[in-house]
DNA sequence: CTACGCTCCGTACCATGGTACAGAGTCAAG
DNA sequence: CTTGACTCTGTACCATGGTACGGAGCGTAG
């Protein structure tokens, strides 16, 4: 019926086509099998639809390993709308957590600015003063980049 | 005089020795030359301090790339304070529009979540109606995501 | 002098989200 | 029947920031 080709399938749900495959590639949607008639597959509008849900999923922040398990969550009879929520409740507190450390960023960086003259010799400045690390300054940043130095 | 050992230098910067060997490799920190008389290099204090000029930057959000270039600013006699302030103002911009983006998709999470009964099918569940994108919910959020399906 | 540990060096691998390309096959138009 | 556009398939590559590993060389303690 409305079976597309790869190209047009993926025009319609606004990625390229090599974007497709690779979501084919990550079992996020399925390849459909060639029609045995044609070398061409033949792309339904269930997975379009199914490429829509994966790019508005990762608009709210969802990795494509999250998206995968939305897709499951989605394909599941008995899931409840509990699941999903926790979910999104979850990336919540993670788009939340990630706003806090870039929060701390700012700050540090601000204060930096503010303190800086402006002009003058590398050693008048503040900001290069901070990233020397001569207990002086305090970038007050600490863990703003996920330190795992030997964790694992 | 004060020349370390590889380990003793990673460990005295607070990283590994595969990420000093790293750093060497990207030429963000110099690899000492090999003392002739033995076949392992000492690594000064500086390098230990250029390491973590390296890890207090990127707390403040600089990229590798962008770390390079603080640390030739850094070794230029000629380079004023204006020119780290304008980098840092820089980089204060970026993590300003990164929180703005955070903010629209925590926003769109919150008032999902806030319509979805929280139990019950999924088919009643707003959040997984936003996904599928019937235009019933609008998730909003868009260009949350770098948005660049075919511009490359 | 031997054993053990550290170093050296190149290279491959990890996750993330794609992008690109080569060589062969297929399909529709002219 | 040929041309040109598209598809199929595997594989390699991009950036980012590391991590790991194999096989040699080196250095020190016993």
């Amino acid at each position: 019926m409305n079976g597309m080709t790869i190209s047009r399938a993926a025009q319609a749900a606004g990625v390229g086509v090599e974007t497709v495959r690779f979501y084919e590639r990550k079992d996020l949607i399925e390849q459909p099998p060639k029609p045995a008639a044609s070398g061409f597959r033949s792309y339904p509008e269930e997975t379009i639809e199914r490429i829509r849900f994966i790019r508005q999923a990762q608009e709210l922040g969802f990795s494509l390993r999250e998206v995968r398990e939305l897709l499951e969550l989605r394909a599941d009879p008995g899931a409840d709308a509990a699941d999903v929520r926790a979910r999104a409740t979850a990336k919540l507190d993670d788009v939340n957590e990630k706003m806090r450390q870039l929060q701390r960023i700012g700050q540090a960086l601000e204060a930096l600015i503010a303190s800086c003259p402006g002009h003058g010799e590398l050693g008048c400045c503040s900001i290069m003063e901070a990233l020397e690390g001569h207990e002086k300054a305090d970038v007050g940043a600490t863990q703003a980049v996920d330190t795992k130095p030997r964790s694992g």
